[in-house]
DNA sequence: AGCCTCCATTGACAAATATCACTCGTCATT
DNA sequence: AATGACGAGTGATATTTGTCAATGGAGGCT
């Protein structure tokens, strides 16, 4: 039988999460028979904030915006999600349900594991169960930081963080084209749109950066870590 | 040999962390023999962020403060530590270094186990790594909470659901006396001293708590959800 | 008793940030 | 080519919240 699905198998695959290397070559096989792929495009929702988290999410390509949707449709950007991620919210793991939602910003890629499938290789394989106490762990801190740098920082501060964010996590260059429009920048930095438009001026004004539309190029990286860790 | 130790044991204790109750008699009995008592003064340091993340704590008795030091000494507190709980923050699990700093509030007494035996137990039982995720994810739900809530909700709100918090997570009744100062409650819901002062001034005036230093009694509950939740 | 320190409280003011109202492009659709 | 929707950008203004300075009370220590 043909298999016509994008991603061939989960044993090669070059965007796997990092911890299905502990897996055995049975178990990638119980991930790659149970593994079902579909294709978002720009705006569609991936995953639902509060629907049942019945499977873990993983990007082959493209990128999505994770954010919390809170009451009177203010929502908040978490973070973009990116290939060999696992995305799964914590509140699979509590009452099963998502904790957030993520929407496609590009094309995106995806293949979905059923929850009952990863909660048994956690039980059965020690290995993959420390894997995924160390992913959650490093997002709980990375939520930590978050926490801190909303309560502590102000806006120059937070938007330099998210300009950081991009260039290291996201892009991975000095020079991109940002997905986020200004107000999901603003969502994701807790701002008003109106002033990620004027801060991000007074960053070009003060030659840290240069911000021409989508397009967004650091120029001087020291400052804007600077700017970034100061507040 | 006498055991002096002021818990008995871990197999009838009373405020062990539920977790345990997936060890085996054999493991119980090895947390029992690697664990390390000690007794805190109010103010003191139970654990240090930044330091080697090389023991979970677990309190007896006692309430501690959970608080992430940002710099120029603006702290920030995630919550009360109490009895029943693993404390042990997410960097443990990454670069086993503490992500937070723990203090004594009151006379708190305290074990100590090493991480070397909790990572042992998470490879070696199922169930254990299973509630040591569970856990992992409350705490990273608890958080995503907070970090709404600091991003959505304006002072009244934030102050309302602090005392909301106190009065079902750590009280259990709606009148008490909260352990926190004013500075350090707006330390835990980002805000300046003073404005906690006026806040709690605003919501004794509308009849919804009666507050005097330290004395908190909640008049109308329901209102005063009303306001945690509308921001 | 007197002193000192810490905390709560208050009022006046300043700073940070949001909101509103509007203009201007750009792009897709008719 | 005209229309309309959407996002970027700007200036004026309002709101929220923090900072500063000062006062007073409670408790501990000498």
């Amino acid at each position: 039988m043909a298999d016509d699905r994008l991603v061939n198998s989960c044993e090669n695959c070059i965007v796997a999460w990092k911890n299905f290397k502990n897996l055995s070559k049975n178990e990638i096989k119980l991930l790659n028979e149970n593994r079902y792929e579909a294709t978002f495009k720009p705006g569609e929702i991936i995953m639902k904030q509060g629907s049942p988290a019945s499977n873990a999410v993983f990007l082959s390509s493209g990128m999505g915006k994770i954010y919390i949707e809170g009451s009177d449709d203010k929502n908040f950007i978490l973070g973009i999600a990116l290939p060999s991620q696992i995305i799964i919210g914590p509140g699979a793991h509590i009452h099963a349900r998502n904790s957030y939602s993520v929407s496609a910003l590009t094309i995106v890629r995806t293949c979905f594991i059923s929850m009952e499938i990863i909660n048994q290789l956690i039980r059965q394989n020690a290995e993959f169960a420390s894997g995924m106490i160390e992913d959650l762990s490093l997002r709980s801190l990375e939520v930590h930081n978050k926490l801190v740098s909303l309560a502590h920082k102000r806006m120059p501060g937070r938007l330099a963080e998210a300009i950081l964010y991009f260039s290291e996590q996201v892009y991975n260059t000095d020079i991109f084209d940002i997905v986020l429009s200004r107000q999901e920048l603003g969502e994701m930095t807790n701002m008003a749109k109106e002033s990620v438009v004027r801060i991000l001026k007074e960053l070009e004004l003060s030659g840290v950066i240069k911000s021409d539309n989508s397009k967004i190029k650091i120029i001087d990286k020291e400052k804007l870590r600077l700017i970034s860790e100061r507040g």
